[in-house]
DNA sequence: TTGTGTGAACAACTTCACAGCT
DNA sequence: AGCTGTGAAGTTGTTCACACAA
């Protein structure tokens, strides 16, 4: 029997997919969140000619300490030469498998305005792999101008592109008052990923992935260490009076 | 002696205020992150009329638990009362003061491309007490366009600008190859925080806050988070054959 | 000798569960 | 009876420090 052995691994796989499992392939989340970061790093030193590269030299080169370097890697396999470091090239496809780069994904952007058109021109696009299959809007009006090389369509249109083109991943630019609205169509045309960029709380059906970029709160989150800080040499002058 | 006591407290929060402190004032970092969050969603609620709120209707507004709503409000002290909840609009005035937010704080914009104009016009800015102090470009060619009210200066006057109005929080928006030296530059004129949508890692000294809004690493980590979607739905599908 | 890979200690964050106030 | 505030337990993430391979 030829098959067993890969249909039994199939199977352990299938099971470690399921909740709290800590064996081969569970990839801690913050662990996930730097690979694009490591991955820039790497295209850096492979354009400076670097072959292969230790756990210090990409730490310095993606702004994190050695150690997270080599137990975030470790977690993708043993790609390493102990005395050596890594292979460049090597650790930058095995990385990109891992994040599913290799493969190409179709993006719809919604909500054409002065940010839909920031996101539509920004290069870094179709650099990774990712694809704008259409850029959608409400107003009729915004209909038919070119943008980045595409079409804008209207909102109407929205269920049939994503099916025709297989948009996977969402992106949503907004108003805040649309937005749980124009979400929730994305899901029901089949749309399993959403990038947020609307500042509101959206909510979506579990198996859909939801991350959201706030610049408000990003701002506020600065505010309050600026505030900090300000506190802190108002108290150390007083002290030190 | 009248200030003995007020003297004692000072001291007192002086020394919690240095690193690894868990005493009164140390407000967890992933607490201040989701304080934003509670505002706009009490704000909603004041709206709504609500003049009270309990735990569990501030989870569901703001798209988290009620014990986790129930732990990141003690950190600012016993504000609810059991039985009732939270006073909405004495909440939004506590959070906002913990957060800074009763002061305004002069921002700058560097990089005035198509996502320097999207934020430029990003209402939520002066709403939240974050006042647009100057725009700033490299390119002499929108020095003096208006936008948003204010005019297009350039980068050699960034230093005088800054002193002047007192700029806190610097935005970088321009490609990723000048990112770091705008950093430098705004550091080096007074900046304590800034706000990077450059996608690149920058470097700051020390006492420098630093926050990044990275389009393309969100996009790869919904990526991943697809590829093992299809790779489970893949297995899903052999295992059952 | 150099630098990876990793168990073990540590630290941060989340969730549970319930005492105690209103 | 209802809901907060919080110790304690559980989970996830980080850092240390060193055995071991090249």
């Amino acid at each position: 029997m030829a098959g067993t052995k890969a249909r039994a691994r199939e199977i352990r796989a299938y099971a470690s997919l399921g909740r709290g499992v800590k064996s081969s392939r569970g990839i801690p989340e913050a662990t996930v969140a730097r690979l694009p970061v490591y991955l820039r790093a790497l295209a850096g030193l492979a354009d400076g000619g670097s072959e292969t590269v230790s756990s210090d030299a990409l730490a310095l080169a993606a702004g994190v300490n050695s150690a997270k370097v080599r137990k975030d890697l470790s977690h993708l396999g043993s790609y390493g030469t102990r005395g050596v470091g890594y292979d460049v090239n090597y650790l930058v496809h095995q990385i990109s498998r891992e994040l599913g780069l290799t493969q190409d994904w179709a993006v719809v952007i919604v909500g054409i305005g002065n940010l839909g058109h920031a996101l539509a021109n920004y290069g870094g696009f179709a650099e990774r792999g990712f694809r704008i299959a259409a850029l959608v809007d409400a107003d009729r009006r915004r209909v038919g101008e070119e943008l980045a090389g595409v079409n804008v369509s209207h909102m109407d249109d929205l269920d049939a592109i994503v099916r025709e083109s297989k948009v996977s991943i969402g992106v949503i630019a907004t108003p805040a008052h649309a937005a749980q609205d124009v979400c929730d169509r994305l899901v029901a045309a089949g749309v399993t990923s959403i990038l947020n960029f609307a500042p509101v709380v959206i909510n979506v059906p579990a198996g859909v992935d939801l991350r959201k970029v706030d610049l408000s709160i990003e701002l506020q989150i600065l505010s309050f260490h600026e505030q900090r800080k300000a506190a802190m040499s108002r108290l150390r002058t007083a002290v030190e009076s």
